[in-house]
DNA sequence: TGATGAACATACTACCGGGTATGTTGTCAA
DNA sequence: TTGACAACATACCCGGTAGTATGTTCATCA
């Protein structure tokens, strides 16, 4: 069900080097990461990395690209749940946050890629690709856009404005991106009782009434 | 009441500085942004910056420190409130909102610093001035954390784990740090009810009751 | 068994950007 | 009026890094 990066990529060393490279866009930012880097914390050199990527945008993309797809492919058991949309939801955003926190290297590594498509810094060529992952992303967002206002005409929310509903929803939801880090000894219920919490933040955001809580 | 950039500095040939650069490093991040870059949008040259300032890192840890004394600035007034704690909060968390708008060059500048400094990137010497830094942001966190814990105590508020609660509320009233971008005719009005619905969202987050709206 | 190509490593180039060293201009005080 | 200094501009250095060109090794297959 909680599918990981080998289940979206062909070859095995591909997949290495893009573990390693969001590995190290987490922890120093895209452009303070050299090839190099990347290359020593696989005990590799460049020679690798550029026998199997062309570029380091392409590295990016890559990285962007299946980081999207392990999103979808984590909330689609949900997405024509029958019901309440509010219901829908919250199965999505329980999914979504599991997946930000498990996969949060990728995860964020996509979330800097949308900064980086804000201004024009890759070729010409990458840039028909770019959009193409962007408009990617905005489907997956619409995705949520649709089950919140659903969920608001049928009473279960409350908001003024969907847009900045929408945006702090995922701010909310994508946070732990940002201020997650793994403790020692802690276990998959420690993990889903977290998300639990950010959950129920952006449901009682979005104006949800607090209601009996379902696994 | 809202301080300005110009307020914080003493000379007007740093703040004009500080300025462009701030602009710089939200459009392009800190590292994609040359010195040259910075010289360029003043119409001038590397000369005139390295005149007012030591290195890349000192202008860095400059337009933090002027964007935390901003922050600090505008919660004061709010701060030693009497009457419930929430409403306490409510007050510094419109205060803040606002200032992430009004000032927002200057204050992702200062989030990406909170990043910098978790990665060991800066000389030894500039690294006990970024110690004071963080410590004066956590300082400022604390500020919104004891007003919440009170709230709790108070039994305005309700949420579990008071770390994550916390987190959850930064997350939400810094948020338009990322997504606001100013409108054309946009008024000061327009601006503070964007402000009221973030806050109104963190506060549902935290498990305030919705009521009366106070200006 | 030898040829061929995948999967790397090594060595090298070109360039960009932080920082410095030095020149230039205006201003103000003695 | 001159000298001294602030406030820049110009020219240059140099380390780091993306990308390339060229080995080297091993497996596979005719």
């Amino acid at each position: 069900m909680m599918l990981g990066v080998r289940d979206h990529i062909q070859e095995s060393s591909r997949a290495d080097i893009l573990e390693a490279a969001a590995d190290c866009f987490t922890e120093r930012g895209y452009t303070e990461t050299s090839i190099d880097d990347i290359a020593r914390s696989l005990g590799a050199t460049k020679g690798r990395i550029y026998h199997h990527f062309r570029s380091k945008a392409d590295i990016f993309a890559e990285l962007f690209r299946v980081g999207m797809e392990m999103n979808y492919a984590a909330i689609e058991p949900y997405r024509a749940l029958s019901g309440r949309a509010a219901t829908r939801w919250r199965h999505m955003a329980f999914a979504h946050v599991l997946q930000m926190i498990v996969t949060r290297s990728f995860q964020r590594t996509v979330w800097m890629g949308v900064k980086m498509h804000l201004r024009g810094a890759t070729t010409p060529e990458q840039r028909s690709v770019f959009a193409e992952l962007i408009t990617y992303r905005t489907e997956y967002g619409n995705v949520f856009r649709e089950a919140i206002l659903t969920a608001r005409d049928e009473g279960d929310f409350d908001f003024d404005n969907p847009s900045i509903a929408n945006q702090l929803m995922f701010t909310t939801l994508n946070s732990p991106i940002f201020w997650y880090a793994p403790r020692v000894g802690e276990t998959r219920a420690d993990i889903e009782e977290l998300a639990r919490q950010v959950v129920t933040c952006a449901w009682r955001g979005l104006g949800g009434k607090d209601e009996q809580r379902k696994t």
